[in-house]
DNA sequence: TTAAATAGGACTATTTTGGTCTTATTTTAT
DNA sequence: ATAAAATAAGACCAAAATAGTCCTATTTAA
């Protein structure tokens, strides 16, 4: 489980958008605020939206909101969102991508990590993380 | 945290060392015990021989064997020299990394994840694993 | 109808990964 | 001595992933 920057980007952006509930905020802003590429940030919240993280409104005066509450948003949703499932190892996503396939004695390792790691990222939300300062 | 394949080729390679001791065995064998390219190997042994991990006999007959005991080389050890130390987020590695430099209110859960995953894999060492089956 | 915003697809440069290949050097056995 | 079999080390390379940009729609408020 290691977090791409697209993905650490992603979660700057839920998390100011968090900060600023009640009204729709434009990528500009955010790209500002949270020093991410205009155009990349563009491109990272139509991920956000797939998967139903944010909602936009176009045209002018349009941009982004949370498509849910802070609370309900979780971190790990966030970086699935962006990366899909991930793991320490690919073979605790998937046992055929190992050649030992799953005949070795640290697979379950990997699979025991991989819950620990999933299970701290569901823990954290975006209304814990938004508090904080 | 997350485990390359040339880490996994090195874990399997400690761990058939560690099925394996009092003996020298040939990068060979190793590569066709475990399924890994063979000049691929020799590199990765080059490393582990840099940790400290195992020692090389040149010449005829010559080969690796481990350079500690199984249960004084922990899995942590092994994927840190190949990989470098490494967690969830390069943030938790170093805080310079973080272009919100570390005012972020996300970073302590990636300290913390990195401390957990650390712990679990430095619990692990190659006496335990060799002797599953 | 224009300006400012998102939507979406094509494209690209850089870095990392996952190797190979070649040329030493060492050592044992003949 | 020398041939054979092993490691040592460095250069090299291809493919994939990462980290974006750019351009052309389309939408919508003023």
């Amino acid at each position: 489980m290691y977090v791409t920057r697209k993905a650490d980007y992603a979660i700057r952006c839920v998390l100011y958008l968090a900060k600023n509930t009640g009204r729709i905020t434009s990528v500009d802003e955010i790209s500002n605020a949270m020093y991410v590429p205009k155009s990349f940030l563009a491109k990272i919240l139509q991920c956000l939206m797939k998967a139903g993280i944010v909602s936009s409104t176009r045209g002018i005066k349009g941009g982004f909101q949370l498509a849910k509450e802070p609370k309900d948003i979780s971190l790990l949703e966030v970086i699935e969102a962006i990366q899909g499932p991930s793991a320490a190892n690919i073979c605790a996503i998937d046992k055929r991508m190992c050649s030992l396939s799953g005949r070795c004695t640290v697979h379950p390792i990997w699979v025991k990590i991989r819950k620990k790691v999933e299970q701290e990222l569901k823990k954290q939300n975006f209304a814990k993380l938004a508090k904080k300062r």
